[in-house]
RNA sequence: GCGCGUGUAGCUCAGAUGGAUAGAGCGGCGGCCUCCGAAGCCGUAGGCCACAGGUUCGAAUCCUGUCACGCGCACCA
């Protein structure tokens, strides 16, 4: 338990006994206590407002609440001092020990610290890329990718039975213009065409490399496949997508991202689900037929602006009918949540995707969609186009050639999922401290190097029972404290989808160490002749490598023994 | 036109459930190495939190309206 949680239960537990006696309402009570570190010292370790929010329905004076509470609390596990300041926050303060007491535990845990039971096991889907099988994937994909794999991995720290998915949109038209555009560079390797790519194709020269292997694989014969010559098209088709797929995977694997699952749209419509899911959409009254024959699910009696067709006058269904089928399908699986995550041009196709979720009888509480909005590539200000003459796209590939994976990931996270921003290219590449995914290693490197130095001395930080008591300066407190707050970010960022959350975190825990480290290393060194501060702080620095080293292992970011650059 | 998102320091962006004096990095300016990593640190300047109303003990945060920017508004996937 986090040491903030236990103070939430302190407080919880004691409004409940206030509420006993009468001096509020039992029903009054919030189902979690809000509880913050306050960001100015004075204000203690933590603070509650809650007796502002009770006030109200308690007929009391905040203050009069405060009093009471703090009178509950004093002498409470672990508490040193309460304080009620201002018009009714109450301040807790904790007994030095019990940070000492964390922080050892937490050293203990090592890489499992931080991680809860708070998810209660429940089962969540997070399906992201979902690139189409067409082409390499993008920058813009990348950042999905990078942000479903963190919020994954927050997931499976928090608690939650997490599985990854990607769906592949390997039906539809897109598929047969992939076909057409392999065909007609096939054509072209041979010399039967000299002309510029139809409009009808995809232009990319990324498919010329394709139509060759597919040339080897299925012979030269691909160039003169009828258009009408099915079974040809379809071996084609099935080449080119897998070729693609392949590398998308190859692409994804690059990126350090993996999906447990990998879900191929036709497979729902082979079993016949999408024409079920239309079916049972249709028994449930949500269909109707218009004059043409196209059939319409009445999504607006859901919420959304129109409804929307799920089967075309021709008899196929659209890509909505298979989508429909697909979330059923999650919802079938019985997974508590499904989350998708999402480039931010679908969001207008949430409403939609919602209805049909309600429309089948399902809880909608168990869909959610993350938005990713689109990233600007920048370099030194200006804006970037990455793609080589073969096209206007930018491919992600060529962006990790550029600055790597550590710089890509920690660049997609940086920033709040739901905020357009800018990626400097400049800054991103930089070997240097202003680039902040290099800084955070830095911190990390710099705790390593310096229990490898404790060591060649012959100091390793006690395993167990150590008298932490040693430590003593308030920088040094101050790291306690803020290290010991890793489990309630884990959750924070898994509850609220913010990946981001642990960014921000791991830079202003790395920022304190710098500065305690500079202000003391000619003073208070960490490896000194005194034992007992040595030992101390060996645990002190062996527990922050620990949250800084899961924090980029949740980050999917390598985290370094060692910094040394040449030059 | 309608919908969604965004608008916070010169720049890039944080500010969870409304809370105490609005934060970080970069860039400016001024400082700190007889060193366990100066690829670091410290100090300083810089804000009408887009604008106008409202809700309440209290609003960057919630509500309404206006403006600006991005995205979307398929029988494409």
């Amino acid at each position: 338990m986090s040491v903030k949680v236990h103070v939430e239960r302190l407080i919880h537990d004691a409004l409940r006994a206030l509420a006993q006696q009468g001096l509020l309402p039992e029903d009054a009570l919030p189902a979690t206590i809000p509880v913050e570190t306050p960001k100015r010292a004075e204000h203690g370790d933590f603070a509650t407002s809650i007796c502002l929010q009770l006030a109200k329905a308690a007929r009391k004076n905040p203050r009069e609440l405060a009093t009471a509470l703090s009178a509950k609390l004093e002498g409470a596990e672990g508490v040193a001092s309460i304080e009620i300041a201002g018009p009714g926050f109450v301040n807790v303060r904790l007994t030095i020990d019990t940070w000492l007491t964390a922080l050892a535990s937490a050293t203990r845990e090592g890489a499992r610290f931080g991680r809860s039971q708070a998810g209660l096991g429940r089962r969540v889907l997070v399906e992201y890329v979902s690139a189409n099988p067409t082409g390499p994937m993008h920058v813009g994909h990348g950042r999905g990718a990078v942000i479903g794999d963190v919020l994954s991995n927050l997931l499976d720290w928090a608690g939650y039975r997490v599985e990854r998915e990607y769906y592949e949109n390997d039906v539809g038209n897109q598929m047969n213009k992939l076909t057409r555009s392999v065909l007609f560079r096939a054509r072209e390797l041979l010399g039967l065409e000299t002309g510029p790519v139809p409009e009808d194709c995809y232009p990319g020269a990324y498919l010329i490399p394709v139509a060759e292997a597919a040339r080897a694989a299925l012979g030269d014969g691909i160039a003169h496949v009828a258009p009408e010559d099915e079974p040809a098209l379809t071996r084609v088709r099935d080449f080119a997508r897998d070729r693609l797929v392949g590398e998308i995977r190859g692409d994804l694997e690059r990126l350090g991202v993996r999906h447990e699952t990998w879900f191929r749209e036709h497979t729902l419509h082979d079993s016949g689900a999408v024409s079920q899911a239309a079916a049972e959409l249709e028994a449930r009254g949500h269909v109707y037929t218009d004059d043409s024959g196209k059939r319409w699910f009445r999504s607006t009696d859901f919420g959304d602006d129109e409804d929307r067709v799920v089967v075309r006058e021709n008899g196929v269904p659209t890509y909505f009918a298979a989508d429909i089928a697909y979330h059923k399908h999650k919802m079938d699986r019985g997974y508590d949540c499904a989350i998708d995550v999402w480039g931010a041009d679908h969001h207008g196709y949430i409403p939609r995707v919602r209805a049909s979720i309600a429309a089948l009888g399902y809880d909608v509480k168990r869909f959610e969609v993350l938005l990713c909005q689109f990233v600007t590539l920048v370099e030194n200000g200006q804006p970037v186009r990455m793609g080589k003459r073969s096209g206007n796209f930018e491919t992600l590939r060529d962006l990790l050639d550029e600055v790597g994976v550590d710089a890509t990931r920690f660049g997609f996270v940086m920033r709040s999922a739901d905020a357009q921003f800018e990626f400097d290219l400049a800054l991103a590449k930089s070997q240097s401290m202003e680039n902040p995914v290099y800084y955070v290693q830095y911190g990390h490197a710099r705790l390593a190097q310096i229990l490898a130095k404790a060591a060649e001395l012959g100091h390793a930080p006690p395993s167990d029972g150590a008298d932490l008591r040693a430590i003593v300066l308030p920088e040094e407190l101050g790291l306690i404290k803020k290290a010991m707050e890793w489990p309630d970010v884990v959750r924070a960022a898994a509850d609220q989808r913010a990946p981001h959350f642990v960014v921000f975190y791991l830079q202003e825990l790395i920022g304190l160490f710098h500065g305690y480290y500079t202000k003391y290393k000619a003073t208070e060194k960490v490896v000194s002749d005194d034992a007992a501060k040595t030992a101390a702080r060996l645990v002190l620095c062996q527990g922050l490598k620990t949250v800084i080293g899961n924090g980029l292992a949740v980050l999917g970011v390598s985290a370094p023994e060692r910094m040394y650059f040449t030059e």
